[in-house]
RNA sequence: GGUGCCAUCGCCAAGUGGUAAGGCCGCAGCCUGCAAAGCUGCUAUCCCCAGUUCAAAUCUGGGUGGCACCUCCA
């Protein structure tokens, strides 16, 4: 398997540090509002990588954190008069119910902030001890860029003279301009937590080194973890300071293979509070199927910037249709699970750095050979078996075509409308039996007005919303 | 201003030295009572210029045009 290191900036073959097994750590979100399509990005990225590890045999140790210590949460709280836990539970819960949607399944470990403070403590010590952080006359302690020789190597940046002068000046008691606080001293009475250094918050990076190092790290490893991974964004200054923290703080280097995916725009434009195209996850799932945004936001390589918009999801919905099609003319029957080609070349492209165009061309080409084998005469058993087998495959290492696929096609449409349906439908049977297309062409245009169309086959008669 | 990424058919998108995958849309046809679905066929020489090479979308240099990060951010 090849892995696209951002940091190396080159394609590696991923090589763990213990035969077999895999240690992952993905930045997960800060709990204070809705997830929007950008986390579903991530989150699917590094699901489907965790699925694509297992199928080549790795046993994968997947954390990806919970930050539930922040300003913006803090000022949420006292905005509606709630404490941070009301917050950060109700966010965190509908965050794992909607990512559950779209197929992502849930990490092993899930750390938060709060339940790692004694972790973080431990770090700032190490640092301190180690002469890499300080303390400011305010009580603050932060870490000492200067100190760490490697500092902006993995983010491949240089310090601008300029830039670094100024904002010394500007900003009082740090030693050098880049210094990040490791512990941020609170006195003004809001929410703080106790600790060896005085009551505070801990600095944004800190949790995620502390919390790697608590549930990941080994003793005697040279990495941390063998893959870091997270959104594009995080690259500089977030990861470059984790990176910092543990190599000063700790035994380890942070991590042997660095991940970032591309961002989601919407029509073009970044979303951003400030333009107000923010797209909630939640909105999105009204509207679509879950597996239908998995399909979309997975559709295109983890790596490059993702832009979204209604007609390339549809398009992309029409890609996903072709796999629960061939699901129905193949339903009931059941899956003997044999090793096929296709298999083989499926997880062989997904294993050369998630190549998921590669995958949809070989499951498009699949699809559409079965279908014309499947068209001619004969009873097409071995194909029938191993295609039983390839769907399986999709469905476990892509998470596509898991529904039930009738029901797959009727997204949106309830209860009382599907019983119309199949009334109309019972009707138009008989007027096709008695030849009165007449009649039965009407019945289908009545039906269509539910935005569903019709499909006669051997099978008897199917519908699908539009 | 600094650093970096990208530019392939109308749209989405693979391919990183050996002569352009796949999907959507479109056109023609098969099938169908008619449709839908499915199937078959057709549709690009890779932003521009110069260079390296027997050979370049793929490498080098120079343009042009997008985008990202440098502040919290997936």
């Amino acid at each position: 398997m090849t892995i696209y290191d951002s940091v190396q900036k080159t394609k590696r073959e991923f090589i763990p540090q213990e035969k077999g097994k895999v240690s992952l750590y993905v930045c997960g979100p800060t709990v204070y509002d809705d997830a929007h399509l950008g986390h579903a990005k991530s989150a699917l990225v590094f699901d489907l990588l965790t699925k694509v590890l297992k199928a080549n045999g790795y046993d994968v140790t997947y954390a990806r954190n919970i930050t539930d210590i922040d300003d913006k949460i803090i000022k949420k709280a006292n905005e509606a008069n709630k404490s941070i836990k009301e917050i950060t539970d109700f966010y965190t819960s509908a965050y794992d119910t909607e990512m559950g949607k779209l197929g992502v399944l849930r990490p092993n470990l899930e750390p938060k902030a709060t339940e790692s403070l004694e972790a973080m403590f431990e770090l700032i010590q190490k640092l301190l001890d180690n002469n890499h952080a300080y303390k400011t006359a305010d009580g603050d302690v932060y870490f000492d860029t200067s100190s760490d020789s490697q500092y902006l190597k993995l983010s491949h940046r240089v310090q601008n003279e300029d830039e670094k002068r100024q904002r010394v000046e500007s900003s009082s008691q740090k030693k050098n301009s880049a210094d990040f606080a490791l512990w941020k001293s609170v006195k003004d009475g809001t929410i703080s937590f106790p600790s060896p250094f005085g009551d505070g918050r801990p600095g944004w990076h800190l949790e995620c080194s502390a919390m790697i190092e608590k549930h990941l790290a080994k003793p005697d490893t040279k990495f941390a973890v063998d893959i870091h991974g997270g959104g594009a964004d995080l690259l500089f200054p977030h990861h470059e300071n984790e990176a910092a923290q543990t190599r000063c703080g700790t035994s380890h280097v942070l991590a042997n293979y660095w991940m970032h995916n591309g961002f989601v725009n919407i029509d073009g434009e970044k979303m951003s509070k400030s333009l107000g195209n923010s797209f909630f996850l939640k909105d999105a799932l009204k509207i679509y199927d879950g597996e239908v945004l998995r399909f979309y936001l997975l559709g295109t390589h983890y790596r490059s910037n993702f832009n979204f918009n209604e007609e390339d999801l549809a398009a992309s919905k029409k890609r996903l249709d072709k796999i629960y099609r061939l699901k129905k003319r193949l339903f009931g029957l059941s899956n003997e699970n044999v090793q096929t080609p296709f298999k083989d070349e499926l997880l062989k492209a997904l294993s050369d750095d998630l190549n998921i165009s590669a995958s949809l061309a070989l499951i498009d080409e699949m699809i559409s050979h079965v279908n014309e084998m499947l068209d001619t005469a004969g009873k097409h058993k071995e194909l029938k078996r191993d295609t039983l087998s390839n769907l399986a495959y999709i469905e476990e290492i892509l998470g596509f075509g898991v529904k039930n696929p009738f029901e797959y096609f009727q997204f949106g449409v309830d209860e009382e409308t599907k019983a119309k349906i199949d009334t109309l439908i019972k009707k138009r049977d008989e007027a096709k039996k008695a030849k009165d297309f007449a009649a039965s062409d009407k019945i289908r245009d009545e039906i269509l007005a539910f935005g569903v169309i019709l499909m006669d086959t051997a099978q008897g008669t199917f519908w699908e919303r539009v």
